[in-house]
DNA sequence: TCTGGGGTCCTAGGACCC
DNA sequence: TCTGGGGTCCTAGGACCC
């Protein structure tokens, strides 16, 4: 059996772990910049407060119904993930975190377990230690138990939060129950198209002609289905390196001027590089793009990326800056708004095998040089230590109006309690 | 005025090889 | 009218996830 244990509207929970007053009211988080909905309590989905809203649009909905706006606060998000994960990783050796709110555990050995127990407990502990409360859902696939935890989401009240489908009709009667676009791994585009073709449940998925699926959701989609029949295709993932690296954000006002744009393309490379690093990998190829407000069509519109590929691998700032900036003169044009652009990195080679070539290499002498940085900024804080091309005095800041403090990873921020 | 960020996998088709 | 057969590799784009 797999367990599939998710947050309930997490972002939205970790703020309230630390303003039990919000509890039972309306909570929205923001994304960067302030800029849309990205998550909500069941309060503030009651309100008719979609995911993803541009939150300039629902300013009214906030002011009338006493909302309370969050903006994002990933380093509080980030460190809660861990505690939750720490607790769960205790009720099995086979975990596989799936996302920052989501964790898949394989039961195998636990026949003589009451699942549904054990479930429980696993939710107790979780909040007790940690403030967050989850849903489990337990089925004997992945796919069927994405479905089951969306069951125990929905009805709390008749499950308690816990869900096992573990008969074959309690499995027809969840296939039945769920919508084919809201079934794991089916998006708008393929649920446009079953619909189409008549079907609207995930039961109706389950029974169309597997060479229809084949030709039409390829082999992901044949694949889940057989997933959603009890036989399992799919299992826990081991955590990989990375593939890419992505460090991209828009702009909180429009650049114009190229050279606003070199110190954010570098701050963007110079991100990468240190996360490159972090995993111990080296990149070959990198890749810029800018684009102007695609929401301002009245506006003259721009949108271009390039990539290049290295002459060496490397994980050097410097070197990954150098390149990043050629490409930014590239696809540079004058006489645009840029609204939004970013670096990302791909192709990469193990830090300790990289390649010697003939010709061009990587700068040795910046091995150590990065070391040096990477310590002083774990040591002093973030960007502490920059390139001289980097933003040194106003520095570049996004829109978190809203932003709560660093409750548990910031020692200024811990929370004082009055005895 | 204001509209996020960061990933993965699969496939078709082109370029190339013998 | 007729112009082989069988591969591999790479890339762009589409779809999906949170």
């Amino acid at each position: 059996m797999f367990a599939l244990i998710d947050c309930n509207n997490f972002y939205a929970s970790c703020e309230r772990m630390f303003r039990p007053e919000l509890v039972g009211k309306p909570v929205v988080v923001l994304s960067n910049n302030d800029g849309c909905v990205i998550a909500r309590s069941n309060e503030a989905k009651a309100l008719g407060i979609p995911m993803g809203a541009p939150a300039f649009e629902y300013d009214k909905v906030f002011k009338t119904n006493q909302v309370h706006v969050f903006s994002a606060n990933f380093a509080l998000y980030g460190d809660m993930s861990q505690r939750v994960m720490d607790v769960l990783s205790d009720f099995s050796p086979d975990m596989e975190i799936y996302s920052i709110d989501e964790a898949f555990l394989k039961l195998q050995g636990f026949d003589n377990y009451n699942l549904q127990d054990y479930a429980t407990k696993m939710r107790q502990k979780v909040m007790k230690w940690t403030g967050i409360p989850v849903c489990v859902g337990l089925a004997p696939t992945k796919a069927l138990a994405k479905l089951a935890n969306r069951i125990a989401k929905k009805y709390p009240d008749i499950t308690q939060g816990v869900y096992v489908i573990d008969t074959d009709e309690k499995r027809i009667k969840a296939l039945k129950w769920l919508k084919v676009e809201d079934i794991w791994g089916i998006g708008g585009q393929h649920a446009k198209k079953l619909n189409q073709h008549n079907i609207y449940t995930a039961l109706d998925f389950v029974l169309a002609d597997t060479q229809w699926v084949k030709t039409n959701l390829a082999i992901v989609g044949v694949r889940l289905q057989a997933d959603l029949q009890g036989i399992q295709t799919l299992d826990l993932e081991e955590v990989q390196p990375k593939k890419s690296i992505a460090t991209t954000r828009s702009f909180e006002t429009n650049y114009t001027k190229l050279e606003d744009l070199q110190e954010r393309i570098t701050t963007f490379a110079v991100s990468c590089a240190e996360k490159l690093r972090k995993q111990h990998s080296c990149c070959q190829s990198l890749m810029v793009f800018v684009r102007t407000n695609r929401h301002l069509q009245q506006m003259p519109q721009y949108s271009r990326n390039i990539v290049l590929q290295l002459p060496f691998a490397t994980n050097s700032s410097i070197e990954l800056t150098k390149f990043a900036l050629q490409a930014l003169q590239m696809i540079f044009k004058n006489g645009y708004s840029y609204k939004k652009a970013g670096v990302i990195v791909q192709d990469f080679t193990p830090q300790n095998q990289a390649q010697m070539t003939i010709f061009e290499n990587s700068n040795p002498r910046h091995i150590p040089l990065m070391q040096a940085m990477d310590k002083m900024n774990t040591l002093y804080g973030q960007q502490k230590v920059r390139l001289g091309i980097q933003d040194t005095k106003k520095v570049w800041k996004m829109k978190q109006e809203k932003l709560s403090p660093r409750y548990t990873t910031k020692l200024s921020d811990i929370i004082t309690v009055n005895v």
